[in-house]
DNA sequence: ACTAACCTTTACGTTAACGAGAAGGTTAAG
DNA sequence: CTTAACCTTCTCGTTAACGTAAAGGTTAGT
């Protein structure tokens, strides 16, 4: 168990926000002492981690909200299973657009590269003779 | 030459923001009537959706602009275009890191996928004797 | 038992990226 | 030459995701 100092530390954030994350039903602490004290376990730094990720490759806070919990439910019942399924399946588009997006970014700026040094070798060699 | 309506519609953003952009220095039009009308041209155009891209990704108005000149520029001087490759290849890596985040979050949303819809056949299996 | 280094809630402040009107000028089609 | 559909600047408002005290209680090491 773990003072929400050392998660914090841990996942790289401050502990107002680990609070806020708490706010809007994010990462939960394990376990609240009677005077307030917030206790967490690995699995809650893991979670933070996680948004911390998401948040980083352009999700909000309210699309991490959606999804998060995907990564771990285990819920019994064949229903739940189902939609589970289905989001997972949403999400996992999105991910793959962002990915295509950010291919297609790496291509542009790689061709630019090279077009650009193309461009500074024969600068170079004019220079030199 | 496009007024800033149709540039807004063509790229999916509204004019309001086109108008932020420009206060940024991140777009400008073509020219300025002396009525004050603005007109692009299909480079802004070009230039808004790879904004739009890059800020989908994740990447701050105030990052973009440091980076979306690189996609194009096309300084004569040696010098110039040395710093150009440099950021262009801090770039690159900034894109990559986004990129390896997403994959590796591809792939534990497929793992929980096959595991649930494991867990679903057996489930299954087991309502129908 | 002291004290530094934690923790709590409450509440006001901040920045980014626009949205939404007001009040008025311009353009283009009929 | 009218009028709908544009455009302009200006200004105030909004949301997200925290930052930053203030005022005070707790814990842990010496």
């Amino acid at each position: 168990m773990y003072k929400i100092g050392e998660i914090a530390k841990q996942a790289g954030v401050t502990t107002r926000t680990l609070r806020y994350y708490e706010q809007l039903g994010l990462v939960s602490p394990d376990e609240i002492t009677p005077n307030g004290y917030r206790y967490y376990n690995d699995r809650a730094l893991d979670i933070t981690k996680r948004i911390k990720n998401l948040q980083h490759v352009g999700l909000s806070l309210d699309e991490i909200k959606d999804v998060i919990g995907l990564y771990f439910q285990q819920k019994k019942e064949l229903e739940a299973k189902e939609k589970t399924v289905g989001y997972l399946q949403l999400h996992l588009e999105q991910i793959n657009s962002k990915i295509s997006l950010l291919e297609k970014a790496r291509e542009e700026i790689q061709e630019q590269i090279s077009l650009t040094q193309e461009l500074m070798s024969k600068l170079k060699s004019k220079k030199n003779g």
